[in-house]
DNA sequence: CCCGTTCATTGATGAATGTCGATATGTGGG
DNA sequence: CCCACATATCGACATTCATCAATGAACGGG
């Protein structure tokens, strides 16, 4: 496959450019993608607007199964998902878990756009 | 499912605050997650970087299928989906298509976690 | 102590997704 | 006209993912 390696037919016109390296690697990559994929679901872009709306900035599990319509394991995690992706912040006091936004994540996340 | 509606065991502190509205509705959240999902995958990132690096902003599909290690029809489904999600434009001369940052898209996409 | 509450983990299942080979479509040249 | 090339579409396959019910783990109150 890819075989379009210097054999033009006749003319050389290549299309347009051989264009060199391939400005993002593949591993970079991978790893940027991994923030989209936590973002890349509805219920967990509500996760975070909810989280992101509260006046003291964190909620709880039981703050977050009401509105979203899910069973609790599935919001767990769906959180887990949010914190691994370095969007959310968990702690755990007491009985109850909270959760806040990571401050400025969402913000690094803006710049791997701009930086594409 | 969900189960707490209003019994609370004795004492009222329902753990932190009731969380009235979802702030992020149902199917605007829907709508969002689409393009977070069009750029949710490395080789999706991948070729959005190639077309943003070419000096005359375009890049054709045969320019795009040699750096990602990626078989013709598989880049031009990666392709479809950043067309689809509002990324990329789309436009074919002769043989070639030629495929083009939609202006100002990915600043929408950062304006969309701002507004969170 | 035991029990209720809160949250996380496990296992299972159906849906969505990434990938390829084969094929179709469309364009330009001889 | 037919053929070579560029790209899109189709069908199939394996993998990942979202979701739930059931269960486990930790904490607090009587």
């Amino acid at each position: 496959m890819n075989s379009l390696p210097v054999l033009q037919p006749t003319t050389d016109e290549t299309c347009c450019a051989p264009a060199g390296a391939p400005a993002l690697g593949a591993e970079e990559a991978r790893q940027k993608a991994l923030v989209f994929k936590a973002l890349a679901d509805p219920n967990r872009l509500r996760l975070l607007s909810i989280v992101k709306a509260e006046p003291d900035g964190e909620s709880c599990v039981c703050d977050l199964s009401g509105p979203l319509d899910l069973s609790q394991p599935t919001v767990s995690h769906h959180l887990k998902i949010l914190v691994e992706a370095g969007l959310l912040h968990r702690e755990k006091r007491g009985t109850w878990a909270y959760f806040s936004l990571v401050p400025g994540a969402l913000d690094d996340v803006a710049g791997i756009l701009a930086a594409l």
